[in-house]
DNA sequence: GTCTGATAATGAACACCGTTCAATAAAACA
DNA sequence: TGTTTTATTGAACGGTGTTCATTATCAGAC
């Protein structure tokens, strides 16, 4: 058969990456072929291949896709809170929260094998989120340089994104979403308390010299 | 042909598991394949199923022995500082040092799909890693009860994985060594500050009053 | 209304993958 | 030497991603 003219290219696009989404949300990454994909669109494996260079390219525009749902929900998260440290508190529950509710759409934005050249539109978006944390640390800490800022706003997010990763992938004995969250935010008040006290001037704070 | 008698069942197992590290290591985890592991011990795909019950036991068995390596250096390490805190930075070094040097292997580790029931010998593996950040984390706040400390040492340990997760996937503009060891003790530090001064009664530090 | 050229869509074909298991060749024993 | 035992094989099966010659249908010309 041929030329059915049902969709337009970008249309089959669509269709395509919302399908695999939900293949991959429901039944998890070795769920995803291209023939089960293309059966659950109505087309057949060829047809894939006219809209995407390959897998790896659905899959790399799929994870832009759950990077954009990050995002937003990020976002919606930090326009509710004013005061900084309360904000980012939220923000990491929000994280653990989008990781724990679309577990395997999460695993796969930072498992799957990234081409060596990736489109300037996929750090952008991991820019995006990354900003928003900046923001926030930035209103927390004023005095600290820009450098500084967008290394700790790494520092801690990747520490987030680490706890995630730790109990998605089953490493702790209780991974049930609530002793998750208090992970998070463990790691997150601790590292606040030391980034703004030792911001103030010294380069470690006073309180170490009690210990020991 | 048959009966060639040259190894015996536990000689394969070691050769295959051998022959599985050096592939991964040299030229990453997709090029493990059974057939490919076989031709590299002089066998055929057949033989690796009379040792191992499918290719994920014996990725099982390869992370255990990658686990093994990285407590030993982590011991190492840990045996040469009598000072906790910077124990915790020269573990959290090493850790780096070691995702850098054998990133496939160590990737292999959290990446594999875990087996529904894991053998009782894995988690315990994971367990003995951690438990050097526990006792490193006991004598900076002896105050801590046993509970808090086994959640900060979680919390800290995977707030470093994370940070080598982002740097190994390529997610920072910046993933050299140097600049990946600095997150990982700007995150270190900046927790155990929090962490030390929080344990001292109060649940937020005065440092914190004074900001805003 | 018919013909024709353009093209959307197909699906067989290819080289791989993990896994199984009947067949076999060599060692061990009688 | 003949027979039994068994370690090892490798073809076979049903899957995978990817390609591309073939085909069925549509749009426009006459």
């Amino acid at each position: 058969m041929a030329r059915r003219s049902e969709h337009t290219r970008e249309q089959l696009h669509d269709l395509a990456l919302k399908a695999a989404g939900r293949i991959v949300a429901r039944e998890g990454i070795s769920a995803l072929t291209a023939r089960r994909l293309a059966a659950a669109i109505g087309y057949t494996v060829g047809s894939l291949y006219l809209v995407f260079r390959n897998l790896d390219d659905l899959i790399l525009q799929l994870n832009a896709q759950t990077l954009d749902e990050l995002h937003g929900q990020a976002r919606g998260v930090a326009e509710k809170q004013p005061d900084p440290r309360k904000r980012l508190l939220a923000l990491a529950g929000a994280y653990v929260r989008f990781a724990g509710e679309h577990r395997h759409l999460w695993r796969l934005v930072y498992e799957h094998r990234q081409p060596a050249r990736l489109p300037a539109w996929y750090p952008e978006r991991v820019a995006r989120i990354f900003a928003l944390i900046e923001g926030a640390l930035t209103e927390l800490a004023p005095a600290r340089r820009p450098a500084e800022i967008r290394q700790a706003a790494r520092a801690l997010w990747s520490g987030v994104h680490g706890v995630c990763v730790l109990a998605m992938t089953g490493r702790f004995d209780d991974s049930s979403e609530t002793a998750v969250q208090a992970m998070a935010s463990l790691l997150v008040s601790n590292f606040l308390d030391g980034f703004v006290a030792t911001a103030r001037g010294a380069r470690r704070p006073a309180a170490r010299r009690r210990v020991k």
